[in-house]
DNA sequence: TTTACATTCAAACAAACGTTTGATACGCTT
DNA sequence: AAGCGTATCAAACGTTTGTTTGAATGTAAA
């Protein structure tokens, strides 16, 4: 009767998924309309209450958090000096925030409930934004050694994802104030690179604190 | 006829400015509902088109750059190491984003505004963003020397400014995070101090950068 | 073919939105 | 007291929102 891949059911929903994170990315949840990624899934108006019960239903199964695991996943086994970890996964996560090409929308529709909270955040907290924090946390902790205090390797965490973020929920003014900057994958090494450099400092002087 | 100081009909205009800014600051432009300021502002719902023409004009009058104003001159006439004003400067801009007593909501109305695009962003980005980033562009060319490029500190602004952002952008995320954290003037000076330590090892990083 | 069920569709729904209206109340000058 | 312009008010306006409805369509088993 249905659910073989490719079925046409399962195609209307696929559509509407990638049409609703598109959506959602670009206004956010309150500034999208079930309307508009109706019309770019060329699906009924109905399709998303019929398919996911209503806009919330279609926003919780729109997010997916295997990119961020995945990315999460392929560091630690990358190895190598935690620096360099570091280091590469500024990188990554610059990727998911700044690069169209990337197929990640769902770290950008995150990005985007950090500030205003949705009745999925609660979901997004604890199992995308958590494990993230947790991740960071023991990668620097292996940077700054034990002995900095909790308090001040949490408030580096925040230095470090707050530097990566800034770019994205800031990107409406920094293209008004430079716009002939592109985001290509060049320039988001680029500034990937400043922030760990200029992050790795940071934790420095954190963790060991020289008297002047 | 009218426009004596404390006239009724400038406190009606007075209120439903205080009402605008506690519920922008708090909503959002578009969650933000003129019938709800009305509300609070003790006033008809007609009063907001009567006294400010639109929800536009509303925001528009809401919006008050005098005290970031203020505050940059208050630096600069502070004097001092470039470091220190630095320092300065990030624990005024905190307490601007962050403390709940201080009466700046504006400034926290336009952290809001950066994510999502209003028609006063462009006033926003002019008025206020802009010479803010002049501002402290010039303050971060003292510290990191003439050799720095453009580019580099720019981006080491970035960096400075994210992390500031990011307290008052992910503060939803933090308190679900962190439930028992306030942010009171002790803990936002340590944020603050925080910030200035390590972003000006951050800075030295990038200016004289140290062959390994 | 017939039956049964899942899916799609145009249309309408109730609620909330920003805004407008026309009447009323107020404050001032004459 | 009369007249005039301003401010306030309840009510309604026209849109847009997410959602629901009931009929039409498609699909696969009986």
């Amino acid at each position: 009767m249905m659910h073989e891949a490719g079925t046409a059911t399962e195609q209307t929903r696929a559509r509407l998924l990638d049409a609703a994170r598109e959506v959602f990315s670009q206004h956010g949840f309150q500034g999208a309309t079930v309307r508009e990624i109706c019309r770019r899934a060329e699906a009924n108006v109905a399709a998303v209450n019929y398919h996911f019960g209503s806009k919330d239903g279609l926003l919780a199964e729109a997010l997916n958090f295997a990119p961020l695991k995945a990315m999460q996943l392929a560091n630690i086994e990358a190895g190598g000096a935690p620096e360099m970890r570091l280091c590469l996964f500024i990188r990554d996560f610059m990727l998911m925030l700044l690069d169209e090409t990337n197929g990640s929308l769902p770290c950008r529709i995150m990005a985007r409930e950090l500030a205003d909270p949705t009745p999925a955040l609660d979901k997004i907290v604890r199992e995308a934004i958590a494990p993230l924090h947790e991740f960071l946390g023991e990668l620097l902790r292996e940077i700054a050694g034990e002995k900095t205090g909790e308090a001040e390797l949490r408030r580096c965490m925040h230095s470090i994802l707050g530097q990566c973020l800034y770019y994205r929920h800031s990107h409406p003014v920094l293209q008004r104030l430079h716009p002939r900057l592109r985001y290509d994958q060049k320039e988001i090494a680029a500034i990937a690179l400043h922030i760990a450099d200029f992050s790795l400092a940071g934790i420095n002087a954190i963790s060991k604190p020289t008297a002047k």
